[in-house]
DNA sequence: GTTCTTACA
DNA sequence: TGTAAGTA
Protein backbone atom coordinates (compact mmCIF):
# COMPACT_ATOMS: atom_id res chain seq x y z
CA UNK A 1 0.00 0.00 0.00
CA UNK A 2 0.74 3.28 -0.21
CA UNK A 3 1.81 6.62 2.07
CA UNK A 4 -2.06 7.43 2.29
CA UNK A 5 -3.35 4.50 3.22
CA UNK A 6 -1.51 3.12 5.68
CA UNK A 7 -1.90 6.50 7.21
CA UNK A 8 -6.26 6.07 6.58
CA UNK A 9 -5.58 2.66 8.48
CA UNK A 10 -3.25 4.08 11.35
CA UNK A 11 -4.57 7.36 11.72
CA UNK A 12 -1.14 8.69 11.35
CA UNK A 13 -0.02 12.02 8.92
CA UNK A 14 1.96 10.69 6.23
CA UNK A 15 4.48 13.55 7.34
CA UNK A 16 4.84 11.41 10.38
CA UNK A 17 5.27 7.93 8.59
CA UNK A 18 8.43 9.60 6.68
CA UNK A 19 9.42 10.97 9.93
CA UNK A 20 8.90 7.66 11.59
CA UNK A 21 11.39 6.32 8.42
CA UNK A 22 14.19 9.14 8.84
CA UNK A 23 14.68 7.89 12.50
CA UNK A 24 14.76 4.24 11.75
CA UNK A 25 11.42 2.90 12.62
CA UNK A 26 10.11 1.66 9.24
CA UNK A 27 11.72 0.72 6.10
CA UNK A 28 9.14 0.88 3.30
CA UNK A 29 10.25 -0.70 -0.26
CA UNK A 30 9.89 2.06 -3.33
CA UNK A 31 8.47 1.27 -5.94
CA UNK A 32 10.07 2.61 -9.89
CA UNK A 33 8.51 6.16 -9.20
CA UNK A 34 10.12 6.21 -5.91
CA UNK A 35 6.28 6.17 -4.37
CA UNK A 36 6.90 4.33 -0.94
CA UNK A 37 5.60 0.88 -0.51
CA UNK A 38 4.24 -0.75 2.98
CA UNK A 39 3.22 -4.06 3.30
CA UNK A 40 0.15 -4.61 5.34
CA UNK A 41 2.43 -5.68 8.44
CA UNK A 42 3.51 -1.86 8.80
CA UNK A 43 -0.01 -1.28 10.12
CA UNK A 44 0.49 -3.54 13.22
CA UNK A 45 4.43 -1.72 13.13
CA UNK A 46 2.64 1.30 13.15
CA UNK A 47 0.61 0.66 16.32
CA UNK A 48 3.58 -0.76 18.14
CA UNK A 49 5.03 2.44 17.30
CA UNK A 50 1.87 4.87 19.01
CA UNK A 51 2.14 2.22 21.97
CA UNK A 52 5.71 3.12 22.89
CA UNK A 53 5.32 6.73 21.47
CA UNK A 54 2.17 6.90 24.04
CA UNK A 55 4.55 5.27 27.00
CA UNK A 56 6.59 8.31 26.41
CA UNK A 57 9.63 6.87 24.74
CA UNK A 58 11.42 8.82 22.11
CA UNK A 59 12.45 7.29 18.22
CA UNK A 60 15.42 6.64 19.22
CA UNK A 61 14.44 4.29 21.86
CA UNK A 62 12.02 2.75 19.68
CA UNK A 63 14.34 2.09 17.17
CA UNK A 64 16.63 0.25 19.41
CA UNK A 65 13.92 -2.33 20.42
CA UNK A 66 11.45 -2.30 17.46
CA UNK A 67 13.49 -4.72 16.13
CA UNK A 68 13.27 -7.16 18.75
CA UNK A 69 9.21 -7.46 18.51
CA UNK A 70 7.96 -10.64 16.47
CA UNK A 71 6.29 -8.95 12.85
CA UNK A 72 3.39 -11.40 13.85
CA UNK A 73 2.74 -9.50 17.19
CA UNK A 74 -0.35 -7.87 17.34
CA UNK A 75 -0.59 -7.48 21.10
CA UNK A 76 3.06 -5.55 22.13
CA UNK A 77 4.55 -7.64 24.92
CA UNK A 78 8.52 -7.98 25.85
CA UNK A 79 9.31 -10.81 24.31
CA UNK A 80 13.29 -10.45 24.70
CA UNK A 81 15.70 -9.01 27.65
CA UNK A 82 16.25 -5.73 25.24
CA UNK A 83 13.17 -4.64 25.07
CA UNK A 84 12.11 -4.82 28.90
CA UNK A 85 15.30 -3.55 29.74
CA UNK A 86 14.36 -0.61 27.33
CA UNK A 87 10.83 0.06 28.95
CA UNK A 88 12.57 -0.58 32.96
CA UNK A 89 15.66 2.04 31.81
CA UNK A 90 12.37 3.91 30.37
CA UNK A 91 10.11 3.87 33.36
CA UNK A 92 13.14 4.96 35.63
CA UNK A 93 13.57 8.08 33.21
CA UNK A 94 9.67 9.23 33.82
CA UNK A 95 9.87 8.27 37.49
CA UNK A 96 13.10 11.22 37.38
CA UNK A 97 10.68 13.46 35.44
CA UNK A 98 7.52 13.65 38.11
CA UNK A 99 9.69 13.79 40.80
CA UNK A 100 11.01 17.26 39.06
CA UNK A 101 7.92 18.52 38.24
CA UNK A 102 6.41 17.35 41.46
CA UNK A 103 9.50 19.42 42.95
CA UNK A 104 8.29 22.25 40.86
CA UNK A 105 4.72 22.16 41.77
CA UNK A 106 5.67 22.73 45.48
CA UNK A 107 7.55 25.77 44.76
CA UNK A 108 4.68 27.30 42.83
CA UNK A 109 2.08 26.22 45.97
CA UNK A 110 4.79 28.22 48.10
CA UNK A 111 4.59 31.29 45.67
CA UNK A 112 1.05 30.96 45.44
CA UNK A 113 0.42 31.20 49.30
CA UNK A 114 2.87 33.71 49.42
CA UNK A 115 0.65 35.66 47.27
CA UNK A 116 -2.10 34.80 48.87
CA UNK A 117 -1.03 36.16 52.30
CA UNK A 118 0.16 39.70 50.87
C1' DG B 1 -4.15 13.15 -8.76
C1' DT B 2 -0.75 11.39 -5.52
C1' DT B 3 3.74 11.35 -3.73
C1' DC B 4 8.54 12.93 -3.35
C1' DT B 5 12.18 16.10 -1.35
C1' DT B 6 13.49 20.20 0.75
C1' DA B 7 12.82 24.02 3.48
C1' DC B 8 10.58 27.31 6.56
C1' DA B 9 7.59 28.72 10.50
C1' DT C 1 4.29 19.00 12.77
C1' DG C 2 1.88 21.57 9.00
C1' DT C 3 2.48 23.64 4.71
C1' DA C 4 4.39 25.30 0.20
C1' DA C 5 7.09 24.79 -3.97
C1' DG C 6 8.40 22.27 -7.97
C1' DT C 7 8.74 17.31 -9.77
C1' DA C 8 7.98 12.71 -11.38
Amino acid sequence: MRISELARQTGVTPRALRYYEEQGLLRPSRSASGYRRYDSQAVITVRHIQLLISAGLNTMAIAEILPCVPDDVTVLAPTCPELLDALAQERIRITGSIERLAAARDILDRLIEAGDRS
